[in-house]
DNA sequence: ACTTTATTTTGGAATAATTGTAAATTTCCT
DNA sequence: AGGAAATTTACAATTATTCCAAAATAAAGT
């Protein structure tokens, strides 16, 4: 009852207790480097590329390698904890949210914006099916285009990238 | 009419007048890589990389570079005349077939088939259009899975990649 | 046909995302 | 605590793609 003594659990600005048990409910063991990315996807569910965990987790976590995180995600991927996004040719997006949903990809600010799916039922996609005799395992599905918020902005800045 | 003088026009493998009126089609200027580029492409729908376009051609035409490979490839899609797939997140695959269709991406042989779209119609969805906002111009869909042929031979051979 | 100009191609170097590796660290069990 | 197994780390290696400046080709003008 009193948390004042377990500073650790209670006053953590993000919630790692969640993380743990995300991590534990994919069956992959909890450990520091995993509980630190899981965190961080549990509270940014916008995509980010593997160098933006990175760069975002480093300052508070600085012996973290690049290296763990593309591994922990792959590893993430396998366990069906995250799914990876091959839309933006630069590089990876990762993708908490595992309920199968579309993306729109913007051409210009480069964010991947989230669509539901179109002809093919979430609960449906979201199960091993076949289809023309081909096992289907995931449903990709997503747009390109311009997005809202760049659409207002055409004329006015230039153009700036999400990266960097 | 007598077509044994003129050996360059009708004796050839491939039919590169066919390539180059595609290229006039899509507003693109006739050059001698171009039309070796679509002319592969027109004879292969199999979604090749460009390393495989590259190294098709490169004997009986030995001084093409990659980079035109590369730069031919983003003009023509930026022209309409081909889609570029990010879908194996190794490379890039090429896609000569415009029409909307949707692919499947099989994660043991690495190959890319052609399957219907889903929810949307090709017509659809080969116009520009909104939703929710978002300009959408361009519509992906694929699935990650294991193919027909892939999965009769699954206990035979090991796994066989379609590269190199 | 010949010159000039603009466009395209080329090859080699540069970039940058991802993967490989072997040593160090942490975790887990007794 | 002690030791095996799993994980993480730092850095090197790989590799697809892009950059670039020179060479070649195509187009336009005379
Ligand atoms: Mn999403
Ligand atoms: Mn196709
Ligand atoms: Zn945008
Ligand atoms: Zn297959």
């Amino acid at each position: 009852m009193n948390n004042l003594t377990s500073r650790s659990t209670a006053a953590g600005q993000g919630c790692r207790a969640a993380a743990a048990d995300r991590l534990r409910h994919f069956g992959v063991s909890v450990t520091r480097p995993r509980v630190a990315i899981m965190e961080y996807l549990m509270e940014h569910h916008v995509h980010p590329t593997v160098e933006q965990v990175y760069s975002a987790l480093s300052p508070e976590y600085p012996s973290l390698s690049r290296t763990t995180v593309y591994n922990t995600m792959k590893m993430l991927a396998e366990h069906g904890a995250v799914t990876l996004l091959t839309i933006d040719d630069r590089n990876l997006n990762i993708d908490e949210n595992t309920t199968p949903h579309a993306h729109l990809y913007c051409t210009r600010c480069h964010r991947i914006h989230d669509l539901p799916l179109q002809g093919v039922s979430p609960l449906q996609a979201s199960y091993a099916f076949t289809l023309d005799g081909h096992l289907i395992q995931q449903v990709h599905q997503y747009y390109k285009g311009v997005c809202r918020e760049c659409q207002t902005d055409l004329n006015k800045e230039p153009l700036l990238t999400n990266k960097q």
